[in-house]
DNA sequence: TGTACATCAGTGAACGCGCGTTCACTGATGTAC
DNA sequence: TGTACATCAGTGAACGCGCGTTCACTGATGTAC
């Protein structure tokens, strides 16, 4: 076994164990054994198992990153400093997603582990990922915040979030989504084509109108639709 | 400790640590020193751990399903016949959904218990959830499409998904977002107002325009807004 | 009213098991002189 | 070119620990006659 092809291919195996059962159900021989390698490995490569988490999502969230400065870079040049529309943001970052771990076909790997990052306990993961890529999350909201300067900073923030668990949740969720629409719908959903379904949800969820302040709010009429 | 106290004692505390960290991550151990009750106790009353985590979810969907039943006999018998507008349909689930655990002060509780139903591996809890409930979820989506009759099924179906996803998401991770917002827009958020931000989105998401049909799609011209 | 027995909630201690981690070790490859 | 030593990837076996579950038991209350 060469110069740590090891290390690659317990990373394989762990990302797709994560993904599939979380990080407390999937045990380090679970994962040395289906990789076959030694359960010693992990920890002399790795160092422990909190590490080996970190470790599976740098693999995705570095190259991520990256490409996403890219294009954000080349986005702000083509508009050479006029504000850029929240349709070319968004539209940015669906394509760089999309990207990324289609160079090894897992999206759905991705989209889980991003899931499992924010509901499944691990406080130090969270803590990981703000730390080492919150920044590029900033220079996004900063650039979203030009495309809608009618919004409040308050509504936009919330919306924002608002239409990340529309993603992280669907797309997480996908294989047992999938299951039941294709029961029920006869159509075989691929990610491309959820995406295309995504679109103008998001925007005219981003574009809706706001919301009556507190002392407005009135018990709508019934009747209207 | 009279007649069962015992296991309300341990409903309670189990549920706020499962709340916390999960079904995994909180072990029997924790959950009955700190109700301070027998270890055994558990499975006396309960048979095994699966069981109490069944329990838990029992004790709120049990109520719910029970009330949302009602108010949607209600609303029918309202408009006789009449084909229910779909605010009304959300604004009777978000009633229902608040009313519940305001009973006992803990919707947190309750949405991040959804949430983890949905993303933990506890296969066994998402099957006793569809056996259980599944009935009134259906009523409730056959409502809706005939408020929606122009929506085609399947966009329907995944259109709802993805404002179940904002919901869970964004319920279930609150104190985290809370604590971002409070620091960055000196606002403390309650959940009715979050419920009040929410509103006009999922109203606008449900709404959007249709996707563009596969072979209709081009480029979007970068230029427009 | 009294006694014998059954039922039930709860208990304390132990069970075997799988977990993450550690440790002493091997054997191949690289480096210094 | 040869030898001694260092570095490194990987290994096998064991460590202690916390886990869910089980079991024999207690003591209070209810029931039958």
């Amino acid at each position: 076994m060469a110069q740590s092809d090891t290390v690659t291919r317990i990373l394989d195996t762990a990302e797709v164990l994560f993904a599939e059962r979380g990080f407390a159900e999937t045990s380090l021989r679970n994962i040395t054994s289906k990789a076959r390698v030694n359960l010693a490995a992990v920890n002399y490569h790795f160092g422990s198992k909190k590490a080996l988490i970190q470790a599976v999502f740098s693999r995705y969230l570095d190259p991520f990153t990256q490409r996403f400065h890219s294009a954000l870079d080349e986005l702000e040049k083509r508009y050479e400093g006029q504000v850029i529309p929240l349709e070319e943001l968004l539209e940015t970052m669906a394509t760089t997603v999309l990207a990324v771990p289609a160079e090894r076909n897992s999206l759905k790997v991705f989209m889980r582990l991003l899931g499992l990052a924010y509901s499944q306990a691990q406080g130090h993961l969270r803590r990981f990922i703000q730390d080492e890529y919150g920044e590029v999350f900033t220079r996004f909201t900063e650039l979203v915040r030009q495309a809608t300067p009618e919004l409040p900073d308050a509504e936009r923030f919330w919306r924002l979030h608002f239409m990340l668990g529309t993603v992280i949740f669907t797309l997480s969720g996908l294989d047992a989504l999938r299951d039941i629409a294709e029961k029920d719908y006869q159509e075989h959903v691929t990610v491309r084509a959820l995406v295309r379904r995504l679109r103008p949800v998001v925007v005219a969820a981003m574009n809706a109108p706001l919301p009556p302040s507190v002392d407005e709010e009135v018990y709508a009429n019934p009747k209207t639709q």
